[in-house]
DNA sequence: ATCGGTGCAAACAATTTGCATTAGA
DNA sequence: TCTAATGCAAATTGTTTGCACCGAT
């Protein structure tokens, strides 16, 4: 599950700002915009790369190690990849992000593969609306 | 259902090129691009301002005439408003975007409702894959 | 005659890319 | 060593905005 053996089993190169940009997405406990990784890893080296962050994520995604989110503001988020399906609920309040593992998204996938003239592959299923701390403010 | 009325009964004015992009989302069974709805007014009329569309679009988005989508691409896809809720089925092979109404996106409401600590408020739903024929040629 | 709307061009923000330099393997 | 990866800056892309002019009401 590190990407050393994920890197070298490609012919990839295992740099300290591709360890930096994986690090940061492991420690993080929410998503992260490419920016916000790239203060991130500044936190410990400065002056860190933003192209390289973009490089990086680029190629976590391709071995899978990683994926985007859109959350709507026209940016991509990130986060360590999950095993199984997931969605997720975004707060429009406080901005905060939960993924729901869960059978839902299977469920999306047995619905259309019932009867509908389509072969499903990647869902993309975001939810927004107001988690439960500020809906009980509101 | 046409705009001139949405737009006079909000204070607003009908003009030429607002009636221009309506129309070409009307006309269009699939959902366009700002960048495509331009070029598809400029066949009647060229040199049509693309600031415009995204002006109309963001005006008639606010009246809740019509939707964007967002399938994955970075850009904004636009589509007239639909009456329920739908989810939108992409075909990564031809491109092609279906609808579909149903009661999918009620049970997805229905289920985050039982439990989970969130309201519900949009639901984006896109599923990627394969279009039945695109699926038959693969 | 009023403002609201348009066109144009410049501003923006997120992401990508060309190229010379650096450094894993 | 040898080629892949980085840093930097410039280029792209989709979208937004400031402002002078224009036109729907």
């Amino acid at each position: 599950m590190d990407v050393a053996s994920h890197l070298r089993s490609t012919g990839r190169r295992l740099t300290p700002q591709r360890q930096l940009v994986w690090d940061a997405l492991r420690r993080s406990d929410h998503h992260l915009s490419a920016e916000q990784i790239q203060d991130e890893v500044a936190r410990t080296v400065p002056e860190f790369n933003l192209a390289s962050v973009y490089r990086t994520l680029a190629l976590l995604s391709e071995l899978g190690l990683v994926t985007e989110v859109q959350l709507g503001d026209g940016r991509g988020y990130w986060e360590v990849a999950h095993e199984g399906e997931t969605f997720h609920l975004h707060c429009r309040a406080c901005g905060r992000v939960d993924h729901h593992e869960g059978d839902l998204v299977l469920e999306i996938r047995q619905h259309l593969t019932g009867g509908h003239d389509f072969v499903p592959e990647d869902i993309d299923l975001v939810v927004h609306g107001l988690c439960g701390a500020c809906a009980a403010v509101a």
